[in-house]
DNA sequence: TGCGTTACTGACAGTAGTGTCAGTAATTAG
DNA sequence: CTAATTACTGACACTACTGTCAGTAACGCA
């Protein structure tokens, strides 16, 4: 069978009207996360996303549509995901501070998500109504919701209670901290996650924490942390 | 007098061949903060720097050049800066981490520091030299000076032993947050510089610190942080 | 199998921006 | 004041990319 015979019953491109778009976003966000809007190409765009430049017009109107579209696509995952993980039941604020970012670090990590923190840093001049956006949708709900964890614990009488001044943000920076380092130096020093989200989570709760002597009943420090 | 009059008399240039460079290099900063390196224009950095396009190209072979001239220069002025101040006197830990943290919050508020980071995010895929310089130059610099006061503590008994296994990138880790919150999210929620700084000492210290009660002679954890 | 619909392609025009260079004018020296 | 030097300018050629659109071919349906 020559060259030319299975060309004949290979299509030349399939139509997938539906695919096409999610498509179209993933090789956006690769693109835009490695040159910012104005370096990427819509060519290299289509050929990410395996179809022609002409296609890319067919979804999206234009660069700043289709970059706006890659933005607003990997917000709503991204509150989708941490919606569906966020129950905080019934236990102590330790346990729920470790779960909680647990799943931070994990997400984080996840190229899409930090993806979306380089875009924001880097464009965040140019689009001040995606930096709302991605304030109003993640940031200031994530704080609320540090807010309310560290407002039980008081109660549970788990956390001191002038930590209720302490500055929520100042919780959550190491993950920032985390994912830009890893993404910025990750081949020069890469920082191993479980033991950078160990030593976090015990500042925390020694920054916020009953002291370990006079106060709760059962235990509160972390006491040591673990070995290794 | 008239218009042309005056015009004869004032040059329409002043040949200012040693100032152009420095001018230049801070209109670029500008720009590269602004737009990146792919969506930065010569033209504009030309007119921010008030000298022609063609201007440009007599200091700088070309645009990369004129970028990493640019970045090249940030970098040591800050390092220059930072040396500068770095004296860590025989004051008490916390005395120490203090100071530091001030001059680390002070420096990084600059915009001409700010900027060097946010470029470094935005370009640093694409520009691995750079990144090796700044994790070289800046990064691993700050990190074996906090690794050193960490170690000076623990001599003192200032600083629980165990706080030897804490990642030091923990410790600035809020400054790094607070840098690029500030860029970012600045208008839409500014952080106050002093009470972010002072959380972020009292966290630290409490993580780091003797516990209160059964530790140290004197007085080590930083008992109630200041009201308000 | 043949026909109509439409998802898809790739060549094209238009544009924005880089790097060049011959010329101009500010300055210095004589 | 004149001549020589050179810092500086701005028009030009060139390139790379965006957005368009007429044509093509894949697929559904008879």
């Amino acid at each position: 069978m020559t060259a030319e015979e299975i060309a004949e019953h290979a299509p030349a491109y399939r139509r997938r009207k539906d695919q096409r778009p999610d498509e179209i976003l993933a090789a956006g966000l690769e693109e835009f996360n490695e040159h910012g809007f104005a370096g990427a190409s819509m060519a290299r765009i289509a050929k990410r996303a395996d179809v022609s430049r002409g296609t890319l017009y067919l979804y999206f109107e234009n660069k700043e549509a289709l970059f706006l579209a890659v933005a607003e696509n990997a917000m709503s995952a991204f509150t989708r995901d941490a919606a569906a993980k966020m129950d905080m039941g019934d236990h102590s604020t330790e346990e729920t501070l470790r779960a909680l970012f647990g799943q931070m670090y994990a997400m984080m990590t996840s190229t899409k998500n930090s993806a979306l923190l380089r875009i924001l840093v880097s464009e965040g001049p140019n689009m001040p109504d995606l930096v709302a956006q991605y304030h109003a949708r993640i940031l200031s709900t994530g704080k609320q919701l540090l807010a309310r964890i560290i407002a039980r614990g008081v109660e549970r009488s788990e956390v001191r209670e002038d930590a209720a001044g302490t500055v929520p943000q100042l919780l959550i920076a190491p993950v920032m901290f985390y994912v830009i380092h890893t993404m910025v130096f990750g081949d020069l020093e890469p920082l191993d996650e479980n033991q950078f989200a160990q030593s976090h989570l015990d500042m925390i709760m020694r920054g916020i924490g009953q002291p370990p002597c006079q106060g709760g009943p059962g235990s509160q420090g972390p006491g040591q942390p673990a070995d290794t």
